[in-house]
DNA sequence: CCTTATTAGTTACTATTTGTAATCAAGTAT
DNA sequence: ATACTTGATTACAAATAGTAACTAATAAGG
């Protein structure tokens, strides 16, 4: 394979690998709003169950959000944005801004391809 | 699987998931600085080229970026931003800007995992 | 003419990631 | 004991990405 030459930073680098996964992003825009729970989050936005409970312990891995756990009845776990995740709210409104003036199609949320 | 009720919209989650594509915003943010070559881009990101021949395709097809034939000696194909795609700019900066401030370990682009 | 070189891909095959549905663990209520 | 709820995990299937070899077009060298 060819190598890489043409060197990109690789803080970018890892941004761009952070938000590209698949769900990171609208894991995070729901946190926005608000603290989050797990089935609250798998509602919102149809990931399953296993994928989003890779992508939190990523996402607290990278610091960007927090879990804290009440024990109350049935257990109660809230899920919210770190000063770390939280920074990522301009990215986020850009997207939102971007999504508003340039995608018209509403008709499939079928993806890219 | 539990269904999608917390209605997001759906302009919003097409976008993220343009962006969420694995390689996508890297090869926009390539040709923020000029208009780029299939192989300069290979080189520039490490994709491979089976991927890359895929991104490009659907970048045009999404209007983001547009195909340029040059029938030199060898044929020199560029690739560019629309406008469009340059409408992306605030979003890359605002992730260059995210990793700046709060991505620190260099050591390895292996990614988020 | 035949071989080599260059760019831009494509193809067959493998590996990694994601989706699905069933299941599990903890706590409580019936 | 059985059932219910939340937050997960597991085994298996489907989709996506990586690898390396190969193709098409064009031209230069011998």
């Amino acid at each position: 394979m060819r190598q890489k030459q043409g060197e990109m930073c690789p803080r970018f680098e890892k941004a761009v690998n952070i938000l590209s996964q698949r769900w990171t992003a609208l894991v995070i825009y729901q946190m926005l709003e608000s603290p989050k729970r797990f089935g609250e989050i798998q509602s919102a936005i149809g990931v399953s169950g296993k994928v989003l409970s890779d992508r939190l312990k990523n996402m607290e891995q990278e610091g960007l959000i927090k879990r804290d756990v009440y024990p109350e009845t049935p257990v109660v776990i809230e899920y919210s944005l770190t000063e770390k995740g939280e920074s990522l709210e301009p990215v986020l409104r850009d997207i939102e801004n971007w999504s508003s003036d340039w995608i018209e199609h509403p008709d499939s949320k079928e993806a890219v391809k």
